[in-house]
DNA sequence: ATGTGACTTCCAGTCCGTA
DNA sequence: GTACGGACTGGAAGTCACA
């Protein structure tokens, strides 16, 4: 598999600044340390599904968006859809 | 978020199960301990998402398939699509 | 408001076995 | 073929200080 993580960071970096918020209150939200959560963004953490689930709740999105490829990813035309 | 290592190991079985594989073939596909395997499918661990992308290769299933809710699930109506 | 380093705790993950 | 146990290791989880 192409990098999880790093999919995971992009996902998650551009949900909270569609939604203009911060680090810090992303992570309250989700119930996480803040710098913690800077360590995801970049994607210096796999995270587990359990973490991955406070941050989607946090944000309102289902789960697995966090891990959907982006629209021209190079892999995208094979495994996703 | 409702429980998602519970849909991990269920999503994991069907597919599993639906490829006609046993614990020891996928988890030796996946590169992962079979006994751990055994472990995910039984919900008793939060796998990582590295984890999940290695199984999703070996499955060759997009990882964000692993995580989606099943069609009737109670949460699905809100936070799905 | 974020990046980073240093640190501790605890569980994801491996490897052995038995039933 | 699967469940479950014990013992172990590395890395995720969590906190804090400082730039």
């Amino acid at each position: 598999m192409e990098d999880l993580p790093e999919i995971v960071a992009t996902n998650l970096r551009k949900l909270r600044r569609d939604r203009g918020l911060s680090q810090e209150e992303l992570a309250h939200r989700a119930g996480i340390d803040r710098s913690y959560l800077g360590n995801i963004e970049r994607a210096e953490y796999s995270v587990t599904v359990v973490t991955l689930g406070k941050l989607a709740v946090a944000l309102d999105v289902p789960p697995a968006k966090l891990l959907e490829l982006p629209d021209r990813h190079p892999m995208r035309k094979r495994l996703v859809r």
